[in-house]
DNA sequence: GATGAATGAGTATTCATTCAT
DNA sequence: CATGAATGAATACTCATTCAT
């Protein structure tokens, strides 16, 4: 008998295909969005039948859903990670802005798929998904908030409530990288981290620290 | 004899429907997003026939366009207001804050299309409407950018480019608004207020000019 | 009181009005075909609100009939009186082929609703119409077999059936029209006046009577 | 294993679906015209859903032009090949006359759409129709009149321009039809045939060839 | 008579989904 | 599992006609 991880060619094969067909699904949609890419689009893209797609998804708002949640994870873990593995909390900081600025440059296709459902515009499609994103993101949050928290008792940041400071990092980070996205000749995402640093670190004890 | 500027009374009453067919629109494009709502939803929460928004409109797209234009440009129109009429540059600042809250808390159903636009995810459908909605956003991170600017010469704000600290700014406040939309109870934008100012301004200057 | 003949102004303006409506929907018609053109089409080119065009007409179909109607009556008379005015039965043939040649070389739009009707395509939307025409041309044909069957007798013509030399003389009339009207450049009528007298006339008996 | 040229039960039943379409679309256009039939009447008759005509024909006009080609295109071998094999100019004209008349009367709903696009009435819809009609038409009547160059140097026919000795037999030869579709039961198209050739052939030599 | 805003039935077309092979 | 032809509900848009002014 196999061991658990191990699976069959079968099993292997099925779950390639279904990578294909996120992939041309996610390529598509973030083109253009999710009312204008057709099942039958994306069976093409990814090279099979339309039926094949109905054997992996119920429809096309699950499909739509695999594929967000997919990416949200991916940015959620890349995310934590570099806020855990910093060794103090200066570290945890800049390593989230790099981070956050490696991940999404990297893959501005989802990014784009995570700008819609975080801020956006995809209104009632998913129901469910909204409400799974948005506690992924508020766990992030808590997690940033606590870096924070710790930052304001050793002087490093602002005395305000941490939570907020969070929301606020994050979205000037998210600003940032929108800049780079829509025009990355003007905007160069690596070269505001400074102007991040000097908004949210109380500038004295930078150096300190430092 | 009427004066030049006094409509005919079949002209005020067609100004009137147009305006009531854009506020049924405004109103059911917010709840359901441009793809969820047809037209002849429109024209029944409206009132009117389905044929009438074809009088008005030439098709949906230019409904949606001229309903997020005219949000738009009040937003944009009270936002610059606000900045201009501060006497100082700490003013301008709060002015804008202030404004922003007021303005975007006083007509969420229009800010989540703005949103929806200048954030997101309605992709193809507006073509034109992205350029001049982007083009009118870049006039208002230029103005706001230009106090900055001057408070920086006055060591109000930190030595950082003047624009990016707009961008922030923008960012922060949108962060914060979105928050006090998705859960009013838990997030007050007012009194965040403090929290902004902490951000942006240098600390000990703040307690001068004021 | 008036004598019959005489028209107040108002009777005289609306005739005009009714004139102005008829022929604008003539050339629209002729341009685009009865289904490529709306009542606000007509209005428009007649320089009239919707609404005046009922006061005038029923209906759609009832305008068209009465412009067919006006046309076909004028083809018709025309036609008639080229027949009857020829001294002889050589002079009554070839004033139809010449009158046909004028009168409709004269005025191609109402031609192209013409044949739209005799030989064509508009279907159910005549019901009446079709009748109306389809006797008229018969009375036409039987006149037009008459000057045949005389003819025959004094050996101008082949000994058929006069009616359908009628038919023919017709059919081959329109061609020679049709060819004109299609490319002008290439197709002269007139210069086939004498392929027609040819087949129609006996050729010996051609010479002896002219 | 199959033959290059048998096809899949797939593609056979598809192709006969395609057909049956098209059949449909055929008794309904010749019925009413383009305009007065709807997609969904033609999906009905044909027993078929609305979307299945579109796996078919990428919107109404296509499918109509499909239509008109095929049966344009039937008509015009079977006329070219009763030109063609003939053994004499004598045979190969009368070869067309019966020709044209088998092949009219026995798919009268054909010529109706016939008669429509060569004579008619379908103004903007074709476009690309038109020319490739009126193209092979033109073929057609080269042929035609190739047959009457022949014949009039042989003094079968008059000394006449051989190409509008063509266009009026083709007109002589509609209009009998036209007659005979219109009232059976009065106008006979084969009885019709001995007054064409009278008209046409000079009347010595048809005895002395014949 | 003249007007033109309002109407809504009607139409072409799309597309998520199913199911027989 | 994979397929793709078939489906039909849904939707944007048109246009003949009406009627209050």
């Amino acid at each position: 008998m196999k061991k658990e991880k191990e699976l069959s060619r079968r099993q292997r094969e099925k779950l390639w295909h279904r990578r294909e067909i996120l992939q041309a699904a996610l390529d598509l949609f973030a083109e253009r969005g999710y009312h204008n890419v057709s099942m039958h689009d994306i069976a093409e893209r990814a090279e099979f039948g339309v039926g094949t797609l109905y054997n992996f998804f119920n429809n096309k708002e699950d499909l739509y859903k695999a594929l967000v949640m997919e990416q949200a994870e991916r940015f959620h873990v890349a995310l934590l990670k570099a806020i855990e593995e910093g060794r103090d909390v200066y570290e945890k900081v800049l390593n989230f802005i790099h981070a956050k600025g490696q991940v999404f440059m990297a893959s501005t296709k989802a990014v784009r798929l995570y700008f819609a459902e975080t801020r956006g515009a995809s209104f009632n499609i998913k129901a469910g998904l909204e409400t799974k994103i948005r506690e992924m993101y508020e766990q992030f949050l808590q997690k940033l908030a606590a870096v924070f928290a710790s930052g304001i008792d050793k002087g490093i940041f602002r005395k305000e409530d941490p939570y907020y400071l969070a929301v606020a990092l994050d979205s000037v980070t998210n600003a940032f990288l929108f800049c780079s996205l829509q025009d990355p000749q003007r905007h160069d995402y690596g070269k505001n981290i400074p102007v991040m640093t000097s908004i949210f670190f109380e500038p004295v004890k930078l150096r300190e620290e430092g």
